[in-house]
DNA sequence: TACTAGTATATAGTATACTTCATACTTGTA
DNA sequence: TACAAGTATGAAGTATACTATATACTAGTA
């Protein structure tokens, strides 16, 4: 598909899919066959890869680390054991994440207590 | 407390502090008594102020979101219901958050399987 | 074939959150 | 009293993640 399809499905601007391919999260390739213009064709797998990067994104993830996240996958000079070690890490990065957002809700909700009692 | 002892204690660099103050997160206030210097003097209270900068920042809230209600904490011509209604809004975004973290948790342990199976 | 819409690339500008630097004054110790 | 260390302020620089602008070419329709 051509950039403004994957743009309309994904539902990420062109400029900031270009911002993302230029930083080297994924890459279109144009067809060789047509010799008349050099538009780029996205793969239909590229939408999952495109979803994830969104979400890991909202989990508040660097466009580097997500990068690496990705470059680590499909990187077949790293064992099996190499990558499941640099996706634990992002895990445990998750978890921890997690609890300072539990730690925060309680501070939160603890507030509203205090509200309630007129006590701020 | 002088700023150098707020920064020892909250772990966050004096110029970083510096540069909240000057965000308006919290004040510092010079003795008014001491006129040979205008070195501010920080509350004791601010160290607890500062924790839940520090808290809400890693669970991904922006400056102005901490700022915004931090003076809501304190306005006081906001009822308590008004209050409520904004720091509620803000656990519900928590909640949200923590969402998207999971999300992202389960796509990752998929991965993981993805690779023991030489899947990727 | 003219024209509108789409694509590619490069460069500049914006917002957020700092960090660094320069300058000037103050405090405390040798 | 010299001087190192601390404090205040303002301005410039940096990194991240975009967003906008300018330019040039291509594709599809009237």
């Amino acid at each position: 598909m051509l950039i403004s399809e994957l743009s309309k499905r994904s539902g990420i601007s062109i400029p900031t899919l270009r911002y993302y391919e230029n930083f080297g999260l994924f890459k279109g390739y144009s067809d060789e066959s047509v010799k008349t213009n050099n538009y780029k064709d996205y793969d239909e797998s590229l939408l999952e890869k495109i979803t994830l990067i969104k979400e890991a994104k909202t989990a508040g993830f660097t466009l580097s680390e997500i990068k690496k996240l990705l470059e680590s996958w499909f990187d077949r000079r790293l064992s099996v054991e190499q990558k499941i070690d640099i996706v634990s890490i992002k895990i445990k990065e998750i978890e921890e994440k997690m609890r300072q957002l539990r730690t925060v809700k309680k501070l939160l909700a603890d507030c509203i207590i205090d509200i309630r009692n007129g006590d701020c």
